[in-house]
DNA sequence: AATTAACACACAAACGTTTGCGTAATTATA
DNA sequence: TATAATTACGCAAACGTTTGTGTGTTAATT
């Protein structure tokens, strides 16, 4: 901008406005400078413009694993509405650990993002870094994996709700002893689905037993491959089985599969997530729609309106997105 | 940092080299400084340093859609290793459009990205986009979509070996009429698919029948289905088909599957990436494994390596990765 | 015709760092 | 003891914008 304005003979000031077409800046040099601009390949310097109107149009994102069907089809929705809004997105990625979180905000901070979203990792208890997010006056989103213990917007599901509609769909089509295979408990919604879980059961006048629960971590193929040849051995094998996710819904089938038993009729599976394998994997995984993209996409609104009110009023506000039960073959065997 | 210095009785540039140890600071100072710069949670504005250092050690990726498997799997490469060289990653979606590709180069280009790894979106052809970025010295890395047009580094698969070795692998066990799915032809990996499809056939005394070649877009379930459907109902049915990539093959699968036709006994089906639907489907797929994460790894230490060598020397660098056909049962039958 | 308003632009400070250079005070060298 | 070298810091410019204020010129108002 310095360059174009020595070329034109004019200050950087007006070059500046008169590109963002202010009105104080005749029609004829507007054109002029917006002419030669173009024609010198002119490339503004966001990071200046940034330094100077202390704002960066820059929101950054945390996941656990973006290779997750989840965590990405969320991070498609949040790029979706960003860029709309005229945001840009950058993503950190944890593998769910906690130093590799507080690492990502401290990033953040540094770079001055406008705002937030993040999904909790497993690891994570301790939340003091998002707590430090209150005094830079950064906005944040926790989305799907959130925290009780801190004040800030929420986008989520009602897991709890999710895996009680699950089991009780299992309950009903007549399982007697229903596994679960759990997520980390440190994480709220593998704490809550277990709880859904345990709440379905007494509903429905089945006993909780704790040996069919099966407490699993990252819910891995692997984890899944090990719990399922476990179950599938025991002396008095549960007919039904409720999955914290559809890695290890998946696995359970296939192991069954593998190991001649027939899923539903020996083992109803239900899963979590409707990622795509659930629709291909044979017999069909009846899962939970969680509406991943949905999340990201209210995730960024909630960001960006919270980063573009002038109502500092609203400290919080926590959004809820619907979910449901979605039933395929490996709870109703086809006709 | 001037809060800071003001605070201390220090100037700032003493403030800014105590915190990067430089020697030229007297070590009792220096840990004042560091000391109270904890205490104070002071921050360093990394938007400002980025404007005088002219360096942002941020690093820009576009990709068409992050919630396919094998993009999302090559960003998680990217982040992985400029997260360990002290880059952070912001993410561009085109959803193969060209529009949304020049956009987010301007945008990189803006922000001044200090590198650039970019997957081509369908729509490109132009890529003048990519050629306005030499000037600004910001180096480029295409991968797996690249263009022969530009001079860039590249990382990518021999997407016609591949081919070549899928289709003779299909002639090998025994099949006489091949069918193809092919991908949007303006995009490198699919004209090349193609044309290792066409040589395998050629190789093995087939004829090439464009009848049994499909053209698709996206390459989505939809385009699978509706390709499936035709061809199963051809008068001479094809006996086997390599199709662009997993997700049609997928597709192809259940189709065959609906409509009572054994895979692979009347028909087999090759795929390409090896996603892990591929594992899963029954029966499971053969397929081509292109190392996403790898290629991801790979354009990343490449773009690094352009960015921080001072050798002005090489122009760019072109990187082939590995692939390997991965048979399963939709070529050949369980025993 | 005198006063006010509107217009079109320039000046200069500010954003928060980094960095070349200058300069005292101390220590080493001849 | 005079000179040089070293140490430890400050000064001020620079990075490229944005923006409040100042100013000269022209047009509108009474």
């Amino acid at each position: 901008m310095t360059g174009l304005a020595k070329i034109l003979g004019v200050s950087t000031s007006t070059v500046s406005r008169a590109l963002k077409d202010h009105h104080s800046i005749g029609e004829e040099t507007r054109e002029k400078i917006k002419k030669t601009a173009i024609n010198l390949g002119y490339i503004p310097n966001s990071v200046a413009s940034n330094l100077r109107r202390r704002k960066t149009n820059h929101i950054g994102v945390i996941v656990p694993r973006i290779d997750r069907y989840f965590h990405s089809s969320s991070i498609s929705g949040i790029e979706e509405v960003a860029n709309e809004a005229g945001y840009y997105v950058s993503i950190f990625q944890t593998k769910d650990s906690y130093i590799k979180e507080v690492e990502s905000v401290a990033i953040l901070m540094s770079n001055k993002a406008d705002g937030i979203i993040a999904c909790l990792a497993l690891e994570t208890s301790d939340i003091d870094h998002y707590k430090q997010l209150a005094n830079t006056h950064i906005p944040l989103v926790l989305f799907d994996r959130v925290c009780s213990d801190l004040e800030s917007n929420k986008v989520l599901i009602n897991d709890y709700d999710a895996a009680f509609k699950a089991c009780e769909h299992l309950a009903k089509i007549g399982c007697k002893k229903i596994a679960h295979i759990a997520g980390n408990l440190n994480s709220s919604i593998f704490k809550a689905r277990l709880e859904g879980y345990k709440a379905a059961l007494i509903k429905n006048n089945l006993t909780i037993n704790e040996d069919l629960i099966f407490y699993g971590n990252i819910l891995s193929e692997e984890e899944g491959h090990l719990f399922a040849n476990e179950l599938l051995s025991m002396d008095t094998r549960p007919d039904g089985i409720f999955c914290a996710n559809d890695i290890t819904a998946v696995s359970v089938i296939q192991t069954a599969r593998e190991r001649k038993f027939s899923v539903p009729k020996d083992i109803a599976v239900v899963g979590f997530s409707n990622t795509p394998i659930s629709k291909i994997i044979q017999p069909s995984l009846t899962t939970i729609e969680d509406h991943a993209f949905e999340m990201g996409q209210a995730s960024a609104r909630l960001l960006i309106k919270q980063i573009e009110d002038n109502d500092k009023n609203i400290v919080s506000e926590t959004i809820i997105i619907r979910n449901e039960l979605i039933i395929r073959e490996s709870t109703v065997p086809l006709e």
